[in-house]
DNA sequence: CGGTTCCTTGAAGGTTGTCAACAGGGGTGG
DNA sequence: CCACCCCTGTTGACAACCTTCAAGGAACCG
């Protein structure tokens, strides 16, 4: 290939991540809401990216408890940890009804092997990945009740939320967010409750729907620099306001 | 070049990971203790590779909180993350005297670019970090203290102790166990308190001394298998024996 | 309309943080 | 060598936080 000018990484990497859903492009499957689709133990042989619905990724610990990893929107892709023999310890399960394309792991390898691009989005995909959790386990493991919430929506809402500054309903129950968290029911239930009255939420069944960012924000302001995003375009423009 | 038989993943990974320890081997550069490796902030340009010494990585939390996220032991390698753009949120800081290795991120990017088995091996490493912290977080969460202090010390243990079975002193403070977990020093010397008394551990100034990992294995039993490295091996070692 | 899941709330008890004081190791300067 | 100071470890009392157990109301689904 000839290079009239030597591309930026940025172009790179979104030249990497198009061959790899041009890859899976071909390849859709389905899966019932509440089906297993990557069962923990099992040796993935696959790539996914989710196209839609939401999918959840867990964790579970040999007493039964469990931890919700992550929820799973379109554009999310999974399956990238055991592309190099890392043993899946996670459970991935549908939510709602969700339709994922895929490429076979040796696939992948053989795109990342000619293509210097696909790997570079490889790495760089998995760090940005890992920033996030650990700036996630850095909250759990210094903040409070609220911070834990209003950082946990705020991070869904950024996610969520379009273009516009409508009111996003998260699909999100408080059992789920009480696993995402590492605390029981009830007490998530007590804690947002503070949110809800302060108008910041307003609880739906099975779902929470965020009316006031700004007041989300205040209440996570102390772990705010931890997310991840455009948080930081939006605390300029909430800023004097929180 | 030609191949006179396919290379295994695992012979990819091993040729990637020599080709950047080499590339490594030119640049030296030494810290004295308690001096900053890395700021918070600073774009840094380098990966680096822990020679000799010991180094903690922090993340603060904007009102003075911080997070001790790990220990970095000869051979553990830091800076990966900043590869491809990503913004560091780590202080990186000399615990003891330390020498580490660097090379800068352009080279690394064009050793990846031009030999695929390293770009598979920061894939790799990249993924098993990932789970690593996916795992402690996990036990963060939803793990009792002795869960969480036994974990933190089986893990520590596990990259300090040789080939022999002797007891291990790690050097690690209790302050600085309680900044990794999240708990205050009252609490983590109260907790303790019990794996000393049991006799799993002997605690110095300024240091841990593990005499029993099996007793510090049954009292993690209950997220054991979140536990890495050799932990498989171990279990079955002590079957029977918890 | 019955069953299920979700949300809510109360009371009691265990866990953890806070504040405080003190003991002890280890380095440093006199 | 000693006195001194700093840092680490230890312990107590109390308050705040969180879990557990339990019960009931409300939304959804068949």
């Amino acid at each position: 290939m000839l290079a009239i000018s030597v591309p930026t990484i940025r172009e790179r990497l979104r030249s990497g991540e198009s061959v790899l859903t041009d890859a899976m492009a071909k390849n859709l499957r389905l899966f019932a809401a509440k089906s297993v689709i990557i069962e923990e133990g099992n040796q993935p042989t696959h790539v996914f990216r989710v196209i839609s619905g939401r999918a959840a990724r867990r964790r579970m610990l040999a007493d039964g408890r469990s931890q919700l990893m992550s929820i799973l929107l379109p554009g999310d892709i999974f399956g990238v940890r055991s592309l190099f023999g890392g043993v899946p310890t996670d459970t991935i399960e549908a939510i709602t009804d969700v339709a994922v394309q895929s490429t076979a792991h040796s696939e992948v390898q053989r795109l990342a092997n000619i293509e210097a691009n696909v790997a570079f989005w490889l790495i760089s995909y998995a760090s940005r990945e890992h920033q996030k959790i650990e700036n996630w386990l850095t909250v759990l493991a210094n903040g409070t009740a609220i911070e834990k919430i209003a950082f946990s929506l705020i991070d869904l809402w950024q996610r969520f939320r379009g273009a516009d500054n409508d009111p996003v309903r998260l699909p999100l129950s408080q059992r789920e967010l009480a696993e995402h968290i590492g605390f029981t029911l009830p007490h998530v239930c007590r804690t947002i409750a503070a949110l809800r009255d302060a108008g910041a939420i307003k609880i739906h069944y099975g779902s929470i729907e965020i009316l006031e960012p700004k007041l989300l924000l205040k209440s996570a302001k102390g772990v705010l620099d931890l997310l991840e995003g455009d948080t930081g375009n939006m605390t300029q423009y909430f800023a004097g306001q929180i």
